[in-house]
Order: C-alpha cells, then structure tokens, then sequence
DNA sequence: ATGTTGGCTAGAAGCCGACAA
DNA sequence: TTGTCGGCTTCTAGCCAACAT
C-alpha cells in the first residue's frame, strides 16, 4: 500500500531523463538511433520480440499487406525512454514515420549514440555473499573511488551515507563503510532493503553512475536467460503480430516498443548503417567475420566465425527480407545463446592484420561476391544462393583466414561518434517533440 | 532461482483443473459459456478489455473491417482457463469459431456456467491484523468447520496441519490451531510465507475450498482497484485494437483471452442471453432496473437505477451497437467505479412487487417501446432514440417507480442452471478439444 | 465472533574481522 | 583485491492470551 503510493507519486513527476543511466541498464551493445534520423524498421524482428515475450508458437495466418516489404524506411520522430515498472526492464518508445522512398534524405543526422568512454560509472555483477541475507556489497575499490564521494579517512572508521536514485527516481540510501582487514568498501545498511526490493539475485547487475553534480544514479540488469516472460496475455500473438503489421503498412506514423534485453536484435536500424552494410559491404559465403557479444559477467568480447551461407530466414512470408540473412557457424562453442542467423549490420570484418591465411581462401585468388539488394523489396532482386559450405569448412579446419575488406577506404564497422555529438542526441536535433523524459 | 525452478517444475506437469476454484477467484459475479455453446463476441467490449489493461487512452485511426460489424456470433470451440503467474489473476483463454447468421443454431447448450450453490468453499477479505508480520490469520468459525477437517478436540490445544493447494498445483502448508481466549481457529506458521509469496495485503481475498475428496484448495483475489496495469508494453494499445479487429474480420477461428478482473463487463455472452435480452426485453427510456454488483469485501448486491437514454456509445466508429447502448443513473452513490453505461443483457426488472410507484409512469400510461435490433449490423437498422430524461427524472423525484416487465411470462433474469448441468460443462459437451487444464 | 495489541521468544538479519583465493 | 565464513548482536517474525468491539 505504502509503496503503491509512492510509485504513484514518482509517476507524476516529470522527471529528469538519464539516457545514460538506460543505456548502462540496457548493456554494453545497445545503441540507440537519434531522433529527427532516418532508420530501417524490420517488422519481422519486430515480430521475434513480441513472439519472444510472449513465449509463444507462432502459426499464424495473416493477411497480406501488399504496400509493407519486409524493410521499411522511417523517420524516427520521437523516442522515450523507459523502465518497466516491476522489474526495472529498460524499453523505448519510439514514433516512426515512413517515408517515401523516392525523397532525397539527409543522413547528416543517421549515427547512433555511443556510451560514453570517460563515463564515471561501473556496473558489478552480484556475487552470492553480495545477494545474501548474511551481509552487504563488496565494492571494487577503484570503482568505489571513481564513483562515490571520497571518504574522510581521518575518522575511524570512514563511513558516509549514501544516496542513490534509480531509473524510477526512487531514493536508495546505503551506508558506505570502508572497514575489513584487509581494508575495503562495502555498503551495508539499506543494501538489504534495495536487494529485496528489486528482487536481484546472484547474477543480475548493478550500475553505480555519477553524475556531472555529484549525484549518485543506480540501475540494474538482470541475468540474460531469466527475463520474465511476460505474463498475463492480452492478445495472441497471432493478433499482435496482426496489428503490428497493419500498423506498419497503414503509411502513418505509428509507435513500437523496443526491448532490448528482451530482443535478440535491434530491429530499428539507423539508414546509414543499413545502407553501409548492404551496398557497400563485401558478403560472401566463406567470409570470416567478428561480432562483439555480452558475456555472461556483462563484459563484451570478440567472437568471429564464418559465413556458410546466404539465404531468406522465411521465404514464404518475408522473401527478399535482408532480416537474418547470413547462415554462419561460430569458431567457438556458444557461450550464451548463440545465434546461426545474423543480419549483415551486425557483423564486422575480422579487424586484426591477416593471422594466419588459409591458402584456399586469399583475397586475390577468390573474388568475394558483392551481396547487393534493393531497400524496398520489389523494385529489384535479392541474391540469395545458399552455399552450402559448412561441411568444406569443418573439412579444412584449421580455418582461421581472415580477408579484411574496404569500404570506402575505411573499416565498415560504423563510425565513432563523440561525446559532443552523444549531447546533441540527449538534447535533441531539430524534431520539435524529442521528448526524453522517463515515465514510472 | 530456486523459485524459478519449483515454478518450472510445475509448469510442465499437465494440472488437473478445477473450474470451480477458477470461479471463486473469478468473483462472484462472473459467468462462463459453455464450451460447443454459440456467443456474442463484441470487439468493441474486447478492445476495452485491452485499452483499460495497458492504461492507455485510445486516439486511433482504424482501418476499417467491412467483415466486421459490433457484434459476432460465434460458437465457443474451446477454452481453457489460467492464472497468471506472478499475481494469481484469472483468465480464460477462448477459441471461437464465427459461424454464418443464416445457419439455424441450437441452443441447448447455451447456459452459462452457475457456481455451485451448495460448494464447500468460503471466502475473506484480509484484514490489516491477517496481513501483518505480526501474526497469523483468523479462521471465521463457521468457514473453518465447514471446509477444513474437524480437529481433534480432545488434544491440547487441537491442532492440524492443512495443505492447501492453488491455481499453480503448488501446495502451501499451514498450522490449523483452535485456541485464544475466547476460542477461535487459525491459521499459523505457514501463513507469513503464503501472504508475503502472493504479495496479498489487507483488502485483498483468499478462497478456501474443501474437494470432494476432501483436498483443501486455496485461492486470492486481489482488491479490485490495484489490478496491475500490466506494465512492459509490447505493442501500443492501437497495434493491439488493430490485431483484435483484424483476427476477427477474417472469418477464421481466433483466440481472445477473457480477464473477468480487468474488464468491466464480460465481451462474450451466450447468444441466448443476448437474443432474450435484445428481442424479449421491454427497454425504455424511464424504465428501472437492477443489477447485481461486486461489493469492497466481494460480497454482492443488488443495486438499482433508471434508464436514462439509449444510444451509440460511439457512433462514429460503432453504429447500431448494442454494447452499453443504456445510459443509466443509479439510486445510490456509487460504491466501486458504478458504471453509467450498460447492456441490455447486463441488466434485470426489478424483482420485488410494485414499490412506490410514481403516478406518471406506469404500465398502463405509458407503454413501453420496444428497442428491437438486428444481430447482424446491416441487415436492419436499431433505434438509437437518445431521450434524455435526466432532468426530468431529478426535478420529480423521490422516482423509485419500478415497471415488472414479463418475458414470455418468466422473470428475464438468466434461467438457473443446476448443479448437473454444471457437471456438463465441466466434462465437456460434443467438442472434441475441451480443453480443461490449468496452466503454468 | 473476531480484530487488535502487548508480552515474550526463537530465529533470521546483518555487522564485524578472519581467512583464503 | 575481494569472496565467503564463523562469531556475535540486534531486531523482526511470529506465537500466545488479553482485551476490545
């Protein structure tokens, strides 16, 4: 009841926005495309979040929409953030406007946001003895350093109250105590009640934030596998999936929902980035690439591994769709789940100068095969012939060649983006409505 | 994530289900058709079903469904009923089959389900004392000798331990103890554990219920204001009316999930209800009825009003729909959220013999004008005379006239169904997919 | 008949350094 | 540097009857 009444308060206040706080909620690879920006929305990812949140099989009859195609360009009109209320999972709203795709687009606009590399932050994840009843948080000490107030170490011992404000606004407070032997920073008192409340346990993580006046900001991230799955259908999925396409194929502005924890992968991809890789990027069966993944703790990592082939991920209703297209098979085994389909934005070139090239494959003996498709689907032809070659490469294995292509003289991984240019995304562009607040 | 695994257990056990414990936490007022029956669906009901679980207000632009008129006779193929897993609320999952207006329909079957009059089961509203760590839970005394197994008097004090099982299968176990001065039944260790795991608070209610075999079952219903709003959108309230529409409009079997809590007014109601209600009813601007309604501490009553107006709620999107086409005031100030809008079928004549009648409106005076509308929107036109009698109602007050108006010479009030026939539903008519299983 | 409260007690929560990885 | 544990203390959970309504 108490606690009703507090959301219900929160709720009301328009509340200052921390889209760097959702970005640390939301893991180390999720980008975010800026408002008044063109985009790519897929409603066939589209659908694989709402079927994945719904945990349920589709056999679906839909009607066909003769005017949607399995990509369709946008302008990203507007986008808010959000964090659901019972678990703290991070979400965007965003409005997009289709466009014609005859009109000239300025892509001036078309990078997406970055995490900031000088962020005063860091993100634990919960060890048992940090989850249990027996105790409180053990934290790492250059992490206590760089984020909390310095302690005055002349008193015995040090100690301060900390306040910190999650993505919700609520107030946490803790003690922060640097006691031990040997010496360390806990928090201690409330820790127990932000545990219980938030219902973390070992494995989730936490983000500790400071921000530009000292206040202290709190998110946290739940382990991958036991997202919750969303209970209490409203719809089937049949009608959801209905909707979300007769949405898209009515030519109007209309709203999704971007989950990216939920989601396997972004389904709203920046113009640019969509054109870079499909028309400017060298894809072929037999390509090696490398994929920055999240590992279990939240770190990221390399992985690479190689194309074995090209092909529709559903010819039937989604022919032609550049959603998932490439087949590849992973040099290591999956850590977590690890996808066999990839879309070719995802992936990048093998970056490191050529380790060890295989003799079979070189850039001068085999001519890669450019992969050009149209944006609308239709108006031209998809390639999809799908080698199959995964039983060659097992066969040849070693198989570690790497052939590094160009784009435009440069490396085809999107481009960096600095911190000037992450403000002029929290601040907006020239769309009149950037609302960047954060609802309960 | 020992929860977890103890919740995954359970859901793949095929669960044997209890329809009758279903309906307790249902509510007392909540009916079900028979499965292999022949329903009225009504989008229009469904989609506030929808707009009021994702607490959005609706401002869409709907392609319109030629198909698809107000309402849409059905036949209910299958139905299975659930719990949500997080809070216990109800829902039952419905497949209906559109079948064509000229088809002859029999309706034998078309009852609804009546909960058990002689049911050994009872109900409680917590109180602040039940919820609080303090202590454990009072038992009413006539509940605890009628459900629970008589204890042994003789020991000091008498006591047993119940298992009582939920909607989940899960058995929660709890201390059964007859002392106090003076003496009383409770409920003791095991309690705080139940309370804190199904996150009731006073308000709330529990349902115990003793089977046949004498197993104890157990249910909660949650107070009726605090129903979760559920959070996480996946899709905006537009993209779902959309879907509903569309599934609808293709004349294909579709599945809709009905949550008595949520909605307001049931959406699928036994087409021969619906006809009684539309074809044998005298409806009249003026006239009074009653209608029974959920109490604070689910008990119900009977609460009466006066017909004030009958018309389209939304003329626009909505013509000649029979859903909440009755303005209505009520005689008392509203207890819950006291709705000003009913359908024909919701409502019943007065029971009682002539009260006070008031001498301008009576039987013989004023003759009642029929309200007869077509099933089918289209094929006939329905009369939407707004009269607006409010005022006039107000100024010659104390109005508490009550006109009986007969229906083939019985009450209009849904015929009663007995105990037998409720075994019917239970098993199943001639469907041959009734589905009866409670999931996860 | 049953909701609430004070008294009492058992047990969990939670603070501490020791120890180990 | 930091995860876990045993020791100890504090406080809450929870059982009881008294008392009130």
């Amino acid at each position: 009841m108490m606690l009703n009444d507090s959301f219900d308060v929160v709720a009301e206040e328009k509340q200052v926005f921390n889209a760097a706080l959702w970005l640390e909620c939301a893991g180390p690879l999720v980008r975010l495309p800026t408002v008044g920006s063109h985009v790519v929305y897929f409603p066939q990812g589209h659908g694989e979040q709402v079927a994945a949140s719904i945990q349920t099989e589709v056999e679906l009859q839909i009607p066909s929409y003769p005017n949607l195609g399995p990509q369709l360009i946008c302008q990203l009109h507007s986008m808010t953030l959000h964090a659901d209320q019972e678990n703290d999972e991070v979400y965007a709203q965003m409005m997009l406007q289709p466009v014609k795709k005859e009109q000239d687009i300025n892509l001036e606009l078309d990078f997406e946001t970055q995490t900031m590399q000088s962020k005063l932050s860091f993100s634990k994840t919960l060890t048992p003895s940090d989850t249990s009843t027996h105790g409180g948080f053990s934290i790492p000490r250059r992490a206590a350093e760089k984020v909390f107030p310095p302690l005055d170490f002349t008193k015995q011992p040090p100690a301060q109250e900390i306040i910190a404000r999650d993505l919700h606004n609520k107030n946490w407070p803790f003690r922060h105590i640097y006691r031990g032997q040997p010496r360390r920073h806990l928090l201690t008192t409330g820790w127990s009640v932000f545990i219980s409340a938030k219902r973390l346990q070992a494995g989730d993580t936490v983000v500790f934030m400071r921000g530009e006046n000292g206040e202290i900001y709190l998110g946290t991230r739940r382990q991958h596998n036991q997202l919750p799955a969303t209970s209490l259908p409203l719809l089937t999925s049949d009608s959801m999936l209905i909707g979300l396409l007769a949405a898209a194929a009515m030519n109007k502005r209309f709203t999704i929902y971007y989950k990216p924890r939920a989601s396997i992968s972004a389904f709203v991809i920046p113009l640019a980035k969509y054109n870079k890789a499909i028309f400017q990027t060298q894809i072929y069966t037999g390509m090696r690439f490398r994929m920055e993944l999240e590992n279990e703790d939240s770190t990221t990592r390399n992985y690479t591994g190689t194309i074995t082939g090209i092909s529709d991920l559903d010819p039937i209703r989604w022919p032609n769709s550049h959603w998932r297209k490439l087949r590849v098979i992973w040099d290591e085994s999956p850590a977590r789940q690890r996808q066999l389909r990839l879309s070719m934005w995802e992936i990048g070139p093998i970056s490191a100068p050529l380790l060890i090239c295989h003799p079979l494959l070189s850039f001068s003996s085999k001519r890669p095969k450019l992969v050009q498709a149209p944006v609308q689907a239709g108006s031209g032809q998809a390639i999809g012939d799908e080698e199959e070659v995964e039983s060659m490469i097992k066969k040849t294995s070693p198989f570690a060649c790497g052939d590094e292509h160009l784009i435009n003289g440069q490396n085809a991984h999107s481009s960096i983006v600095g911190s000037e240019q992450w403000m002029q995304f929290q601040q907006g562009s020239n769309s009149e409505s950037l609302t960047v607040q954060l609802d309960n």
